[in-house]
RNA sequence: GGCCCCAUCGUCUAGUGGCCUAGGACACUGGCCUCUCACGCCGGUAACAGGGGUUCGAGUCCCCUUGGGGUCACCA
């Protein structure tokens, strides 16, 4: 067989939405399996939605990801000529004919048979005209659209799915539909046809939503006399609603974009996404790069609609549970030099970056990003979780107040005192700090626990945290002195 | 409404007639570890939509019902 070619031909209506991302991450997988072309083309056709902006939302959410594709951006409406030229060769070659019924008409008839719930198809008015009568309405100035002849006779268009098996679609189901428009352009159903045969598409793989269009789409190949691609639907993913998601109806959190903004790592949503409606048919879930392009198949698509999960309104998810924790599989293993750069922006743009960190402080920058790391899920929890590690103007987090502080008054006066002992230390390390807490906690008997929760609170504002010693000890002598020191503000 | 498609734990899924008293992951939850914890480790709750067949045997095959989705534009 030939080179496998795909393409990904989104239109742009908005950004990338992650059912958008998810075709594309399919298509790109399935070209790097067979060391075949990902075609990228922008269906523009429709000039009123198709502004710089959203191309470039497109192209911005697929770069982010890192889907590379190997021939475009080809733009639909640069083809004019082709998708005319092909409109008018199935008129020659009698595939098509021109109708001159009245929109007006037809519509009001389908809407008449579509409230008495009947089916409605073109009545095939103009199919039979003779051409005296074709030449009357065309001399009449009558407008008229190109519609294709389905065949009449008995038989169906049957195709072999790879996901869905064998599809078949009575001839008598289609109705004659309509390919050019009366002001002349081409729909997109001859459009999409013809900019495959040019592209050299071998395989569609594409949304459920598309199934229903091949039998037209199979058409069309027919009647231009090109050969069949291959057809391959993948199942679609549904709100908490089990309707389509759409940026219109649920807004940024489907919106690739949303997810560079809360700092997912693009390979933690790509793993994520492909996982929707796809498995590798043994228990693994993660994946590297290579491993996935090894493990992709069309076979391991399966035909059930997933749910995109997304918890709203609920601080401690953002969005699906398992995007998260995917995520945070990455966040904690990946190297931490690679991370760090992937951090930067996020710092920087909380006003917690340093120029030191890349340069003298980068050893303790690295060290405090492995130690802090293994309990957050986003980038961006490095500058809220984390932000005590990175400034001195940081919240403290009410339960840890209540918790670690209100229950012992005392601390009021023995956490200035560990500052002392701290202060102190010749030499200040994990270890002196741990024997002076320890030491301080047995000459006043109290459990150690209660003076580490309560420097851990004042200190970092957080509840949970690493090894306290090691955040001591990372946070450094002057910093930590300081916290404890003012502590007393939280027993005012 | 016509046509097409789908149906396993809350969610993502494994399962292609016996290996399924249905496996994994996330979430939830119990315990352990510990100075704390949304880290880690060990354990638990939780699903074959319903009904008929076929078969020695059905989550797996067939039919019906129910439920869900898609599509039916001079949108893409």
């Amino acid at each position: 067989m030939s080179e496998v070619r795909v393409r990904f031909p989104p239109s742009p209506t908005g950004y990338l939405h992650i059912g958008g991302a998810r075709t594309a991450i399919y298509n790109w997988l399935f070209a790097k399996k067979h060391n075949g072309k990902l075609v990228l083309r922008i269906e523009d056709t429709d000039a009123e939605r198709s502004t710089q902006e959203s191309i470039d939302g497109i192209l911005d959410g697929l770069r982010w990801l890192g889907i590379t594709w190997d021939e475009g951006p080809y733009f639909q409406t640069e083809f004019a000529a082709d998708h005319a030229a092909a409109a008018q060769r199935l008129l020659d070659t009698g595939h098509a004919y021109k109708c001159f019924c009245a929109k007006e008409e037809l519509d009001a008839k389908r809407d008449t048979a579509m409230d008495a719930k009947q089916d409605y198809k073109y009545d095939k008015t103009c199919r039979n005209l003779s051409a005296q009568e074709i030449e009357a309405r065309e001399a009449a100035g009558l407008p008229f659209v190109i519609r294709f002849k389905v065949p009449e006779e008995d038989g169906a268009v049957v195709f072999e799915d790879q996901v869905y098996g064998r599809i078949e679609r009575n001839y008598a189901d289609i109705e004659d539909f309509v390919i050019v428009r009366s002001n002349g352009k081409p729909l997109y159903l001859l459009c999409n046809v013809v900019d495959d045969i040019r592209d050299r598409i071998t395989h569609i793989i594409r949304g459920q939503d598309g199934l229903a269009n091949t039998p037209r789409q199979i058409l069309i190949y027919r009647a231009l006399g090109a050969q069949l691609p291959i057809f391959a639907h993948m199942p679609l993913t549904l709100d908490l609603q089990k309707r389509k998601i759409s940026k219109r109806s649920h807004g940024e959190i489907v919106a690739v974009q949303y997810y560079r903004k809360i700092g997912f790592l693009p390979w933690g949503l790509i793993n994520f996404l492909v996982l929707l409606g796809w498995s590798s048919g043994d228990d693994r879930e993660i994946f590297s790069q290579e491993e996935l392009i090894a493990a992709f198949s069309l076979e391991g698509i399966n035909r059930s609609n997933s749910i995109f999960n997304y918890k709203k309104d609920d601080p401690k998810f953002i969005t699906d549970p398992k995007a998260l924790n995917i995520n945070g599989h990455y966040l904690h293993t990946m190297p931490v030099e690679e991370m760090a750069t992937l951090t930067q922006p996020f710092l920087a743009e909380a006003g917690l970056w340093d120029a030191a960190y890349e340069g003298s402080r980068r050893d303790w920058f690295l060290n405090t990003l492995t130690l802090i790391r293994d309990r957050y899920y986003t980038l961006a929890d490095f500058t809220t979780l984390g932000r005590a590690y990175f400034a001195d103007d940081f919240e403290v987090e009410e339960r840890a107040v209540e918790k670690n502080l209100a229950k012992n008054p005392l601390l009021a006066e023995w956490l200035p005192l560990l500052a002392d002992r701290l202060a102190a230390l010749p030499d200040y390390n994990r270890e002196t700090v741990e024997t002076a807490a320890r030491t301080l906690a047995e000459e006043l008997t109290i459990k150690p626990g209660i003076l580490i929760n309560g420097a851990r609170t004042v200190v970092t504002g957080c509840l949970a945290g690493p090894g306290m010693f090691e955040v001591l000890e990372t946070l450094g002598k002057d910093r930590v002195v300081k916290r404890l020191k003012g502590s007393s503000r939280f027993f005012a």
